[in-house]
DNA sequence: GTCTATAGAATGATAGAC
DNA sequence: GTCTATCATTCTATAGAC
C-alpha cells in the first residue's frame, strides 16, 4: 500500500508543507501581522504560486484550527468514553490536553490567540467554549466525588487549571528534553497537590 | 487642588481617554487587526483628529506597554524591598501580580499578546523576560527555604504559576463580583496547596 | 500531452500618516 | 480629505516531471 501518490510535475512544496510553514510563521508574527507576501518570502515562492495551493489566507487558518479543535475534542471524548468516575475522567482530560498541546503545539497556539475577527474565528471560539464548558462540568462532578475542593468555584478552578496547561504553548519546546507525559504529571501534581512539600 | 484643568475649546476626547478606548479596541480585535480608521470610528472622530492626539498608532501601544511593565516592576520591587524571607517575598509578588493584572488588565493584556514585530515590541518583551527571570530566582530561593518542593524545576514552576495568573486577562471581569485580593488567595492556595482536599 | 508547481503583472481595497 | 504603500487576490502563461 502506497502512502503517498507518486509525485507528478516539477518538485516543490505540497499542500501540507505549505500549511506547516504558514502556521509556524503565523505564530511567530501573529496571523494578522503576517502577509501572504511574508509567507511567500519565507517559502521562497511568489504569492501566485501560493494561491495554487490554497484558496485564501484564511483557509490556512481554518485548516489549522480544525486540527487543533478536533484533537482536543477527541481527547475529551476518549477520556469520558470509559465507564469511570468523573475524577478519573478529569485527570485523563488533563493528560490528554497536555498531550495535544505538545504534539499539536503550532495549531493549538493559533487557536488560543484568536480574537474572533471573522466568521471562521468566531466558529472556532464557539467550539472552544463548548469544550471548556464540558470540562467545567467534569470539574463540578469531581467536586461531588471529593477529588476537588468544593470551596472553589468550578469555573474558576477550570480556568486556573487550563491557564497552566495553555501556557505550555508559550514556553514548551519539543526538543526531546521534556517528556510530555511527565510534564502532564507535573501539571496534575501542581493542580491537585500544590507546590508546597507535604 | 483641582484634579483636571478646565476644558477649553470644543468638547472632545483628551489624550487619556483616546488611549483608554484604543487599548480596549486593540484587545478586542488584536493590535495588528485594528486600523486607525477602526479606532476613529469607535471614537466618532476622523483619523486626522486622532493624529492630533498621537504621533502614531505604535505610540499608543508603547504608552500602554509602559504602564503595564512599570506596574509589574513596581510590584516586584515592593515585594523584595522589605527584609523578609524569599518565601514571603514570592507570595507578595504573586499577590502583587494578581493585583496589577486586575487593576491594569487592558494594558497587561496587550503586553501578554506581543509577538515582537517591532523595536517597541521587542523592548517590551525584553523587560518582561527580565521580570520573569527575577521571579524565577525568587522561586529558587523559596525552594531552598522549603516553601516550594525542590523536585520541580524552578523555571517550570514559575511558568505554571504565571500561566495561572496571566490567564486572568482572558477571563477576569472587573464587575465587582470577585475581590482581586480574594482571587490572589485562590491562586496562592492552588499553587501551594493544590485543589485536592486535605 | 498532461499534470502540477511556479511566475509575472495587475486588480481593487485598505493601510498608516498627515 | 489625500497621499503613497501595501494588502489579499486573480489572470494568464510557463517550466518541468511523467
Amino acid at each position: 500500500m502506497q502512502l503517498s501518490a507518486p509525485r507528478r510535475g516539477r518538485p516543490g512544496y505540497d499542500r501540507d508543507e505549505v500549511l506547516r510553514v504558514a502556521v509556524q510563521l503565523f505564530n511567530e508574527q501573529g496571523y494578522d501581522a503576517t502577509s501572504v507576501a511574508d509567507l511567500a518570502q519565507r517559502l521562497g515562492l511568489t504569492k501566485s504560486a501560493l494561491y495554487h495551493h490554497f484558496d485564501s489566507k484564511e483557509q490556512l487558518l481554518q485548516i489549522a484550527l480544525e486540527t487543533a479543535l478536533s484533537e482536543l475534542e477527541a481527547a475529551l471524548r476518549d477520556a469520558v468514553a470509559r465507564d469511570e468516575p468523573a475524577s478519573t475522567q478529569l485527570t485523563e482530560v488533563i493528560r490528554g490536553a497536555v498531550r495535544v498541546l505538545t504534539s499539536e503545539q503550532p495549531s493549538v497556539t493559533l487557536l488560543l490567540r484568536l480574537r474572533g475577527n471573522s466568521p471562521v474565528e468566531l466558529a472556532a471560539l464557539e467550539r472552544r467554549r463548548r469544550f471548556d464548558q464540558r470540562v467545567t462540568a467534569l470539574v463540578r462532578a469531581a467536586q461531588d466525588e471529593g477529588l476537588i475542593r468544593a470551596d472553589v468555584d468550578a469555573g474558576v478552578a477550570t480556568r486556573l487549571i487550563f491557564g497552566m496547561i495553555n501556557s505550555l504553548v508559550e514556553w514548551y519546546r519539543p526538543d526531546g528534553k521534556v517528556d510530555p507525559a511527565l510534564l502532564a504529571d507535573d501539571v496534575l501534581a501542581m493542580a491537585l497537590e500544590g507546590l508546597r512539600p507535604r
